[in-house]
DNA sequence: CGCAAACCATACCGGCCGGTATGGAAATGT
DNA sequence: ACATTTCCATACCGGCCGGTATGGTTTGCG
């Protein structure tokens, strides 16, 4: 049950932003009242850090399923990136769901450390698998850290951006952002087809 | 009067978030009581509105300011360049307050629509000053839009990633991270150092 | 002077929502 | 069978804050 209270709490964030959803509403959407909420989740920052939870652990449990079946380091970095695109920017609700936590880490320095955490995880990953693809020779980028970072920065203008420019966010855009992105790491047109 | 409860309206915002700021609070600091806010504004809305607005001509106001005096279309984009990280990077506060308007522009329609138009005009600026620097010479750029709209998202990861690592946005930084946007522009390192 | 409009202070309302108190039902243990 | 813990529903409280009603004070104007 705190699980799907967590989940019904992510689920309605996303929707109509975390100030604008009441903890009877979130109850509600999972089946029960507010006393059980209160029973699992003291507060309701709280609940609030249980759904982050939820999408940090949701989040990398897609990237490691993404990575398992694939050995070749230059196609793991693709289809991750290709991924996160789906998830981080093409889903909507999803880029509503982070911009509300991006606000809420202004002032909560307990959801901001989580989400800290979240993106360092995330940072180190990208990393990771950047230095791989550089090791066997399929890239080459003298800067690791700065080039990942250069990209991370590159998908959060872009979410921004999509608040007003939905279109440059649409699925028929997802080839063209994630070769954008690509190219951001270091790696060329040429590479890229070449993976 | 008027705009000097948007003046402290945007002071308030900026240090403590829109939501926790009360109209009393913006009354108080600049001498009065809500009686006159309301006398002047119709709700809460209207004068987040107004702060807004505030802040887009304050801010077009010190871009103007900046080319006025120079006529060189490189050192006009650099300078421009300069102090716009000046004032939307090292400035914790305005950050906090570009942050909670892109919060608040996910669910209001006419927020987001202002906030639109001024992120177009601070484009088409940009992409007016790197045409004229491409034009002069200075410059070799084959897609000013893109590369402004590159600019413009690294800004807002920058901004974004401040929030955890507010040492990458500190006075020290101000030279690379300028530097750092002009290379994104198209501008090399040595084309820089030349203007 | 007189009058009306602009401007601002005071007091108050009312709804929303986070939080609590309490009781009951189901599960678990002995 | 009984007690205890777990889990959840119901009802309610209370504070914050946006919004309003109203009355007083200044300003401009004929």
């Amino acid at each position: 049950m705190p699980v799907r209270l967590a989940q019904s709490a992510f689920a309605l964030f996303s929707k109509r932003g975390i100030a604008n959803v009441s903890l009877d509403q979130v109850a509600s959407h999972a089946g029960v009242t507010k006393g059980s909420v209160y029973w699992h989740f003291k507060s309701k920052d709280e609940l609030i850090k249980a759904a982050c939870a939820h999408y940090y652990q949701d989040f990398h449990r897609r990237m490691n399923a993404e990575i398992a079946p694939v050995r070749d380091p230059l196609k793991r970095l693709e289809r991750v990136l290709r991924r996160s695109v789906r998830i981080c920017l093409l889903d909507t609700e999803n880029r509503v769901f982070t911009m509300d936590i991006w606000s809420l880490s202004l002032h909560d320095a307990e959801v901001r450390r989580g989400w800290r955490q979240f993106y360092d995880s995330v940072r180190e990953f990208y990393i990771g698998l950047v230095r791989a693809a550089t090791l066997s020779g399929q890239m080459e980028i003298d800067n690791p850290e700065r080039a990942v970072n250069l990209m991370l920065e590159a998908v959060e203008g872009i979410k921004l951006r999509a608040m007003f420019e939905p279109q440059i966010c649409s699925p028929a855009e997802e080839n063209e952002i994630v070769k954008s992105l690509m190219e951001i790491l270091g790696c060329g047109k040429r590479t890229a087809k070449a993976a």
